[in-house]
Parts: C-alpha cells; structure tokens; sequence
DNA sequence: GCGACAG
DNA sequence: ATCTTGTCGC
C-alpha cells in the first residue's frame, strides 16, 4: 500500500492531482501474476444526470466460469468534475467504499477505465491498484491515449496500443465486427497478462463479462431494483 | 496554437 | 456518464 493523504480528492486542483498520479506511479508493480484466479470482480459506477450522486459497485464472478457470485453496492457523491486522465479522483472514494464493504477479496479486478494506458501510466485502474495494493487491470470502451493500427475484424484480433515508444496497452476485438476494447495492466500483472485475461473474460458481448456485469448492477441499482449494501447471488444455486 | 480527450 | 425510438445487420 501506499501513503494517501484523506482521500481529499474533490478539493484537489488538477495540478496537485497530477503531482499525485506522479507519486503513485513510483509504486506501480508489473511483475507477472502468479496465482490460479479463482475470482475476479468488475467494478464500475453509475450517475445521474446533474448529480453529485454516484452509485458505485463491484460484482464478484466465478473464474474461469464468469458466474456472478456477489455484488457489492454503495451510494456515495463526488463534486471532482469528469476530466480526461483524471477520472480516477472522481471514481474511486466511491468504489473504495464498496471494495472495503467485500469480506473475501476478489483475486484481480477489472475496471471500466484504464491501467496504465494513460499518458502518465496511472489510469483508474492503476491508482486504485497501487492505493489499496490490489491486482488491477483496465478494459476501456475507447482509446485515452497512444496510438494503434485496426486490428482484424474477428474476435481474439488484437493490435498494440504504444504511446511514446512504449507499448501500453491493447486495442481488442472482443466481439466480430465490433468496435475494440482497450486492455491494459493496472497493478501487480503485466502487460501480456491483462490481455490473456481480457481474452478469457469474453463472453457473446463486447464488453468482457465483469465490467458488462458491473455495469448491469450498478444501474440496477441506481433505478432502485436492487439496493445497497453487500449480497450473495450465488447461495441459492446451491439447493 | 491545434488536435485529442477513459467515464 | 445520462437523456432516448426505431432500425440496420449478423
């Protein structure tokens, strides 16, 4: 883990948020990860219109089986206004409170958002990753920075997404015929890592299924068909 | 100055 | 991100 001041995010400047992201980034690890994974979470939020509210959650799937297991959602607010490169200062007070809400950990989470395919290598993903030491990766409907070349039309294409000589991420063809995902690694993988997984995480959509399913669960829960708090969805299976 | 720009 | 209907394509 890392020294975070309060998450004081929303009187940050831009200026001190980037000194921020500069600081973080000393702390990213993108070693291999070990371990079997046995489950993965996806995490997103949910807004409405003129808010300050934000309905934040993560869901919980089975690995490599993708069946959701548990969901855990928060009502939060936030006043940091969306800025490009800075959507980790608007989104993640809100999904740490549904993170510290979970009992068992997930082994690795998937964020709706970059690691480091950012042009300081400290995306959403990355800075949740090195603030709570967790194993982080980014899957972004579209590109934040770099450079690539179309990759083929069939699903499993892929082509490297590089930004100042470096290859930071992947533009992925999740689904034929569809637009490309963005992968990158966001703490405690690498790099070939974060694609592997991205690939197996593909389901019939183009969004792999932990952030397709945290999108699901956070909207639900920002209409009122679910409510906060932490739930088990995988009990009831087992009668 | 100009173009790009996660959610 | 969110507000919204039908519609074209696999």
């Amino acid at each position: 883990m890392v020294v975070t001041p309060e998450l004081n995010y929303d009187q940050l400047t831009l200026g001190e948020a980037t000194l921020i992201q500069q600081q973080l980034r000393g702390h990213l690890r993108l070693e291999p990860f070990q371990k079997e994974i046995k489950t993965i979470a996806g995490a997103d939020i949910s807004l409405t219109l003129y808010s300050e509210t934000v309905f934040a959650g993560l869901v919980i799937l089975s690995y490599p089986e993708l069946q959701p297991i548990a969901c855990s959602l928060v009502q939060s607010s936030t006043i940091f206004p969306y800025v490009p490169g800075y959507l980790a200062f608007r989104e993640i007070p809100a999904i740490l409170k549904a993170y510290e809400q979970i009992p068992v950990k997930p082994d690795l989470i998937m964020f709706d958002g970059n690691g480091i395919l950012h042009a300081r290598r400290m995306g959403i993903a990355s800075h949740f990753g090195v603030v709570t030491g967790a194993v982080t990766m980014g899957c972004a409907k579209k590109k934040l920075a770099g450079q690539y070349a179309e990759p083929g039309a069939s699903k499993g294409e892929y082509a490297n997404v590089t930004d100042k000589g470096e290859v930071i991420g992947y533009a992925v063809r999740t689904k034929e015929n569809v637009k490309p995902v963005f992968i990158s690694p966001g703490h405690q993988m690498s790099l070939e890592d974060s694609l592997a997984i991205a690939l197996k995480c593909t389901g019939k959509h183009r969004l792999p299924e932990p952030t397709r399913y945290a999108h699901e669960y956070v909207n639900k829960f920002r209409t009122g068909e679910i409510k906060a708090g932490y739930h088990d969805l995988s009990s009831w299976k087992l009668f």
